[in-house]
DNA sequence: AAAGTCGGTTGCATAAAAAGACTTACCCCT
DNA sequence: AGGGGTAAGTCTTTTTATGCAACCGACTTT
């Protein structure tokens, strides 16, 4: 059957991964972000099929995260750039390539490194709160459900161990 | 045909993509993060089919992204724990989130906040340099490509404008 | 005039997702 | 002893999604 979307959960990592998730898409943002813009560039270099690439950047600017103009005319060809909404998914695409880095070591080590032009040191990204600027970890962060709704499903099927009760 | 795999390519984003980056893992992901743990919870929180979920579970413990382990004998009972590994997917959730709650704000705001336990305060997280602490942003930053291969290909298909040099 | 480039569209074969029925193995209640 | 429930799956069928390759149109280059 059709495949689920995401867009009627009230979650906001389930409505990003709507737009986002599908199989190619953050690749294709990567390659963006190198400077890849056209369509022959993202195919030879991704290897992907052309009609996915085309269903692919259509969706992609359907929900202006890039934005598809003219470099030139007669014939008309187009590159893809990023929107601000797409440069700003920068942080979900470094925060994949530090847990490869970390987790995933080949013999070569990492293909690619971040310099930070700030401070001139290769960046080893790192996620804070905004606040404190201090490390934000999973086990140093409590979520505090604020709906109702979400609240009730998780305790119900948080605890769901041993036979119901009346 | 089947769905290309992104093992083989020397990068470690898709690699990282290559074991989460399938329809619904990175939903089981934080599903387990907020505590759900068994196959029965997961299924009626997502909504997901069981097959799938077989399937995202097993790709998952292969992995080393979590553990199933039994919780009771008499029925056998199972359990799905994060390793170190999984825990440490925790930013690229938290980026998801992140992006979401700014750029698709529903009628009634995030569902899900997030407390700093350090802090006390509600979290917003920011991607940082390790090294001097400051924001790390796609403009702050020079990716240095390391692979030399990588390097010729980016250069080959980012100039990739008019005809070929001979 | 022939060949190449770019940005696609179209058609076909196969793999993956969804829905739901079925299975195994136990527990509780009467 | 029989009926109902729980938990964690497996199996089957139907519908999509993906991949591959061929084709197209409007130009440019050789």
């Amino acid at each position: 059957m059709k495949r689920t979307n995401f867009r009627g959960m009230k979650c906001s990592i389930a409505q990003t991964l709507d737009l986002i998730g599908e199989w190619w898409t953050p690749l294709i943002l990567r390659d963006i972000f190198y400077g890849v813009r056209r369509f022959e560039g993202l195919l030879t270099h991704l290897g992907i099929s052309r009609n996915i690439l085309t269903d692919r950047l259509q969706t992609l600017v359907e929900n202006e995260i890039l934005e598809r103009r003219p470099y030139q005319s007669n014939p008309e060809r187009f590159e893809y750039m990023l929107t601000e909404r797409g440069i700003d998914l920068y942080p979900i695409l470094i925060s994949l390539m530090a847990w490869g880095d970390r987790w995933l070591p080949g013999e070569e080590g990492p293909a690619v490194e971040l310099i930070h032009k700030e401070c001139g040191n290769p960046a080893t990204p790192e996620i804070v709160c905004a606040h404190c600027r201090k490390a934000l970890t999973a086990r140093g962060v409590r979520a505090n459900i604020l709906s109702e709704e979400l609240s009730n499903q998780l305790s119900a099927v948080r605890a769901a161990s041993g036979p119901k009760k009346k």
